[in-house]
DNA sequence: CCAACCGGGGTCTGCCATAGTA
DNA sequence: TACTATGGCAGACCCCGGTTGG
């Protein structure tokens, strides 16, 4: 326990030294966008009154940086009414930032509200985003996959109590620096529903019995970074459907939602259903009990994930082979090769003189390299 | 030595609805 | 009352290799 708080602690601190200073003071560059955007402001402020049209200087701005303006007006048009914006400043700050003219156009046409962020707002998330991110090239790479998650939110002070509450948890650096890759609008948002969810996934430890239920969410979150962007009340719904569906004992439900079935947990509910039915049905099909078919999700929760005619694909493929669906229940993992992975490899055995019948199918779960060599040797004895 | 078990790694947004706010 | 900030939703795998026990 006490060891546990040590390395709490310790890990909020590591979080406070990763925050270098803001800089206070601006680039030259700032001064001459703030000027411009007076000049926007005074040349417009007239007719503003009167019906707030588009302001033209912006839509100028905007074509002169190659921004997709239908694309933008469509997704965003209360940006295109207001009378002081900061396109061009957001773009000096991009273009400073290592991000080139097409990268910029197309966020600031997909995200349209992120010329109303000031150059100070910008540089302060920025710091905090490099407190993660080792390099200026890694955030933008995924602001240019994500402007949205960048720019969507204006509070800053919000982004930081996220990373220290993340810390908190005792989630490591290169937790944060996964999470921010792959689902960074957790880290927008609000500090209280990220608290919300981490809370629901400690309360599903303790009602399954789990002697350590911070430990049990951490495995979760460090898991399945996609956990943090679902609602509450997809997770519980989902829950409820393993726990509905399978009938898993505790044990067997923290198994499954510490391994593969945290990556299964973010799913549409709707999409789960259909798919274990489906698959249900043709496992019935085959002959197997509801026993059978429970054990099948249990020990293989990508089912859930699979889409279904890929997966049903690859059964039948397996079936034509001569492999029994017992064996198949057996050894459920190798569904997850690529179906043209699985038609080789049994082509090649087959060509050998494999057979499956008396070896098993265990030779289809192995490596690229593993598979070469056992094939090799099976030439060699043929 | 080798089959079998098992965990890890990469990586994922763009849109809509609505409460709150100035 | 228009606009912002934030929550929520649908979408849908494949592969590698370390370790271990016989």
């Amino acid at each position: 326990m006490t060891a546990r708080m040590g390395s709490q602690v310790m890990n909020i601190n590591l979080c406070r030294t990763r925050f270098p200073d803001l800089p206070n003071c601006f680039p030259p560059a700032w001064f001459k966008i703030s000027y411009l955007r007076l000049c926007a402001f005074s040349r417009n402020h007239a007719t503003e009154a009167i019906q707030k049209p588009e302001n033209a200087a912006l839509l100028s701005n905007l074509s002169v940086l190659g921004v997709d303006i239908k694309m933008a007006q469509k997704r965003q048009p209360g940006v295109f009414r207001k009378v002081a914006t900061n396109e061009e400043g957001v773009a000096e700050f991009l273009k400073s930032k290592g991000a080139n003219r097409k990268t910029i156009a197309s966020i600031i046409s997909r995200y349209p509200r992120a010329i109303t962020r000031s150059y100070h707002h910008l540089e302060e998330r920025w710091q905090l985003w490099r407190s993660i991110f080792k390099t200026d090239s890694e955030v933008i790479s995924v602001i240019g996959r994500s402007p949205e998650s960048y720019f969507r939110s204006s509070d800053n002070g919000n982004f930081e109590k996220n990373i220290n509450f993340f810390c908190s948890l005792g989630l490591t650096s290169k937790d944060l620096h996964r999470i921010l890759t792959t689902a960074p609008r957790a880290f927008s948002n609000s500090l209280e529903l990220n608290k919300q969810m981490v809370k629901l996934l400690q309360d599903l430890g303790v009602s399954l019995g789990d002697e350590n239920p911070d430990a049990f969410a951490k495995r979760i979150m460090t898991k399945n970074a996609y956990i943090l962007i679902r609602s509450t009340k997809r997770i519980k719904t989902n829950v409820d459907f393993f726990t509905e569906a399978l009938k898993p004992s505790n044990s067997e439900l923290i198994k499954l939602l510490q391994g593969q079935g945290a990556e299964v947990l973010d799913l549409s509910t709707d999409y789960m259903k259909r798919n274990f039915k489906n698959i249900s049905d043709q496992l019935y099909s085959l002959g197997c009990t509801t026993e059978e078919v429970q054990k099948f999700f249990l020990d293989y929760p990508p089912a859930f994930y699979a889409s279904f005619e890929k997966l049903s694909n690859k059964i039948d493929c397996l079936l034509e082979s001569q492999i029994s669906i017992k064996q198949l229940l057996k050894k459920p993992r190798i569904l997850e090769f690529s179906a043209m992975n699985l038609k080789n490899r049994i082509k090649e055995l087959e060509r050998v003189g494999y057979d499956f019948t008396k070896h098993g199918v265990t030779i289809l779960d192995s490596s690229r390299r593993r598979f070469e060599a056992k094939l090799g040797k099976l030439i060699e004895e043929y």
